[in-house]
DNA sequence: CGGGTTATTGACGTCCCTCAACAATGGTGG
DNA sequence: CCACCATTGTTGAGGGACGTCAATAACCCG
């Protein structure tokens, strides 16, 4: 209880520095503490849901025809995200402790939406944080080598959490990683030392990165061959047809 | 001239037959042919701006920091897709001759959606599908071989294709294909000639995919070990706390 | 303390990227 | 009409990267 007070109380706090897209909404949130692997629930309403990550973290996934998870969308702190309820056999849960989610009603916010021009815009803004994320996890996931998805990884989640973009505290595990990157863990794990050894990174413990050569770490490991020179080859200025 | 007059007569008919989403912008949308490789613009207005595929394929792409270019999305006939005009460093391009699009406008359209509830329900339809086909995308590439990569991506084409599912004309290039999927057009092009000697598909010329097995196409080519049964481990029941 | 989860490292085999060469296709200009 | 060229598509050789299996350590919790 002590923590989900703690927890309301920074989402006030949230609430009056930033003006956050919600806060029209403010007065029928609903705080809701989730415990680790737990799903978030569609059905308490006919309407689709929508939540603010104010602590911990959720994540997306879907099980794979082969029987593997893939992690769809992460969603970390001041991150908002809306949960379906029809034909979408993805789940949405908590992967963190003590997740504390703040819930919207989608009626109320279409209602809102509905009287009012500006909410309804930063509504759509928000959809679009939506594949904003999952188009950078695209392109994370694109990537060549291990060493890159990694290191990709670990500078968008630099750039997601809050405080300094020096250290990041992973919110996931190596599993979760590994999922989220469509590669096996052991190969996550072996990312995470060979960053270190090249210098791109130090582990300070198991889930705390420092982040040292950001270079490193969103380039390719390309000691020999593997990487292409094939590129700027599709790259032409596509003449303009002048009329 | 004559090719754009088909065009708008097939897309007169669409109207008149299904009753799609944009219906109500019908008299405000302008019909554009785009040639191959032809970008679609955002200029056109301060707002975004709502297209509709009525023929032909159009992609979205962005280039990644080593060069190689992804493709984050594939539009197909019947899709409808929004072109952002801020802080989005993808482009949007048509990538088949003659590809028609009707072009709506987004202010109109949020204004519509603003005075009818329905429309704009549809319109929020409209985006999720956005979200709905790049999720699908990130599980096919998330696959662990390029076979299963290039076999669900037929199988997710010609789900996507009108008229019958077992044969796909494919309306892009063996490097879309690749670009699409992250791997070299040399994979898949092996990918291609593997898939037709183990008699999942057949080839009729280059772009004309004949599908004779799904079920080897969602399949891994799982000759040896590379997949896990590592399966299901992780989907513990998630006991409920009840009250 | 015992058991489950999480994390790490090694060995081995295979898949895929790279480089290379070449065929097939299509459009353009002489 | 045909040569020429760019694009597109295909196949082979070689090597590095990653998945799999295995073993073990570190950590958390009851």
């Amino acid at each position: 209880m002590k923590t989900k007070t703690h927890a309301l109380d920074y989402y006030r706090r949230m609430l009056a520095e930033q003006d956050h897209a919600m806060k029209r909404l403010d007065e029928h949130a609903r705080i809701i503490l989730f415990a680790r692997s737990q799903e978030i629930p569609v059905n308490p309403e006919p309407a689709n849901r929508w939540y603010y990550v104010i602590s911990g973290a959720v994540r997306r996934s879907a099980i794979r025809s082969d029987g593997r998870r893939q992690i769809l969308d992460l969603m970390l702190p001041t991150d908002f995200f809306l949960v379906f309820n029809r034909h979408d056999d993805s789940t949405v849960e908590a992967i963190a402790e003590d997740t504390a989610l703040a819930s919207y009603s989608g009626q109320r916010a279409e209602q809102l939406a509905q009287r009012d021009t500006g909410f309804a815009r930063e509504l759509r803004e928000v959809a679009f944080q939506d594949l904003s994320r999952i188009r950078d996890q695209l392109l994370i996931i694109g990537g060549v080598t291990a060493d890159e998805k990694v290191g990709s990884f670990l500078l968008a989640l630099a750039s997601r959490l809050p405080g300094g973009t020096d250290q990041v505290v992973l919110p996931v595990t190596r599993y979760d990683i590994a999922e989220y990157l469509a590669v096996s863990v052991e190969t996550v794990c072996r990312s995470f030392t060979s960053l270190q050894q090249r210098g791109a990174i130090t582990l300070a413990g198991k889930r705390t990165v420092n982040i040292i050569n950001r270079e490193l770490l969103e380039e390719r490991n390309d000691h020999d061959g593997y990487t292409a020179t094939r590129r700027q080859q599709f790259c032409q200025p596509l003449a303009q047809t002048e009329s």
